[in-house]
DNA sequence: CAATCTTCATAACGTAGAGTTATATTAATC
DNA sequence: GATTAATATAACTCTACGTTATGAAGATTG
């Protein structure tokens, strides 16, 4: 004998209210209603759940039991209720997130923490990827949104890209590095030291080439090439080396001592850091909390940059 | 927002199952069925719980939530159920039956005893009355099944009457009785002993005086009266008194040694012992169950008591 | 890569049942 | 016995569930 279960719950409902009327109200059906209900039960289930004739509705052992029932079956229901409002609020689910490496280990990952203490039930699947390979893994639906610098108007179709930072790197190295203690600095001074190199692959290897190419550097000797961001730190520490990193990521590193930036204004790229996702597909609520979460800490990391900028001198 | 419970078990079986027609199959409808309230039931949360364009058909991770309480849903169901089946199959409920003191203590208990090895979650609720009350309180609805002596042709309107055991007082003692020695008993050898008598509202009181009667003793001496089977017994034990009892209690307390019936065969009542119920209020499963089991205990008992009865001499 | 297979989605339609309001019954109370 | 309060019934509408038939699309295979 299958037994609906909502009827349970009615029959719960009514036996916690204590009589149809009072049942009928809490679950905001009508007495008739809930009357039939409980009747075409008892019919279903060949037995009395209600004794005859009483009128303070008494119930019957039966009844008891199965209201004890409807009452857990309410309460899943309850909890499935919870469970959809939390995911539609995107306070739990999955934002599956990629972006170039240097990026992510030394920006995003920062800001993650803050999303992990604020939404605890959201997952967040971190990956690593340039732009073509991030628009491929968007396009594939193996990620929802990608972290990377892409020119305003080269947004290819199909997809949308919101800027969150202007593109801008600076010359970095270590907080001991000998350039460091300088007052005052000139291109000559740069160019003795070895320098360190991101991936070839990365966008930033080619930042690199045409910032010393714009400073009038074209011979350069790269010691080291291919690192994550915590390698390149190291290196950088343990030697003399100069790097092109972007500002925001050394910014983030400064009061960890670990990176400094050399007051020297170079050739920014004309793109901008953004997040870039496809336009097609419709974005989980989870995904969206974390991007507009991610927007805002920009926004915030944007101004603090900025105060940051009127008290610095730069050299060009 | 409300979520319909059956929905969710739908969606636990969907999910289990593996798929849309594996689903349907278990839950025994059709494909479409299930399909269309898969969609509607993503259209009311207004997320997906199954990835779009992905053919072994790939459940969410809010699905997976829901569909996990949908199986605690049909738990629940199924319990219920199983409650249903449990209660109508008389082997949950219970059963309020009341009878004669001295009926219901030495004999009905000792059925009870069994039937609630074999229906552990059967209740009996045991209470005490003779007829007239007996029926007031099944009138009432306060009882379920008056088990009392009656005269078959004597039950009220409304009321049935099942006969178990034709109606049978023996002369009773205790074993250690003088009389219990003596092979060849003659009537005058018991007037010298004093009578114990059951309270004064009981028809075996009744049966007592008209025992004696039968029997040319007019002038008794009554010792002790009013006392419930085991003070009865106790007065015995510890003293040369006699009384009248029905035979089926002295013979089920033969094998405990604290009874024993003298074997003179005495005038019994036109009454017979069986069980008593209106014929108008519908009997609920578990009543049936016990009554039946009563039945068939006192068949059972009426055969032992036959076939001693072949190898005793009675005098009259 | 076309063909095929499998599985899911959609369409169309009948019906059960859950909702409504209005009203009749009935148990409890004074 | 009259009154009151709660439940049952009636009559009707409409949602939604069930069906079968069929279309569409991802997965698989030669």
């Amino acid at each position: 004998m299958k037994i609906d279960p909502s009827h349970l719950e009615i029959l719960s409902a009514v036996v916690s209210a204590g009589g149809l009327t009072e049942g009928a109200a809490v679950l905001g059906k009508s007495q008739p209603s809930v009357s039939r209900t409980i009747s075409m039960l008892e019919a279903r289930i060949g037995s009395r759940l209600f004794e005859k004739g009483r009128r303070p509705l008494r119930p019957t052992e039966l009844c008891l039991t199965l209201a004890a029932e409807g009452r857990d079956i309410f309460d899943a229901t309850e909890r499935a209720s919870q469970a959809v409002i939390k995911y539609a609020g995107g306070k739990s689910g999955t934002a599956r997130v990629a972006g170039s490496p240097i990026f992510m280990d030394g920006v995003i990952s920062n800001m993650i923490a803050g999303f992990q203490v604020a939404f605890p039930d959201v997952r967040i699947d971190q990956s690593y990827g340039y732009a073509s390979g991030l628009m491929e893994q968007l396009a594939a639906g193996n990620i929802d949104l990608a972290i990377c610098p892409m020119k305003n108007d080269h947004v290819p179709p199909g997809y949308d890209f919101e800027a969150i930072l202007p593109g801008r790197n600076v010359i970095a190295c270590a907080p001991n590095h000998p350039l460091a203690r300088k007052t005052s600095l000139k291109l000559e001074d740069i160019v003795a030291y070895p320098w360190i190199a991101p991936p070839p692959d990365s966008p930033l290897y080619e930042d690199l080439q045409k910032v010393l190419k714009g400073i009038g550097i074209t011979d350069f000797k790269v010691s080291f090439s291919g690192g994550s961001l915590v390698s390149v730190m190291n290196v950088l520490k343990g030697s003399d080396s100069l790097t092109v990193l972007p500002y925001s990521v050394v910014f983030l590193q400064k009061h960890l001592k670990s990176l400094i930036a050399l007051p020297i204004r170079i050739e920014h790229p004309e793109r901008q850091l953004g997040l870039l996702r496809r336009i097609d597909r419709p974005e989980r609520p989870a995904v969206v909390r974390f991007r507009k979460y991610i927007k805002q800490e920009f926004a915030s990391l944007s101004h603090t940059i900025g105060e940051q900028e009127r008290n610095m001198l730069w050299r060009k």
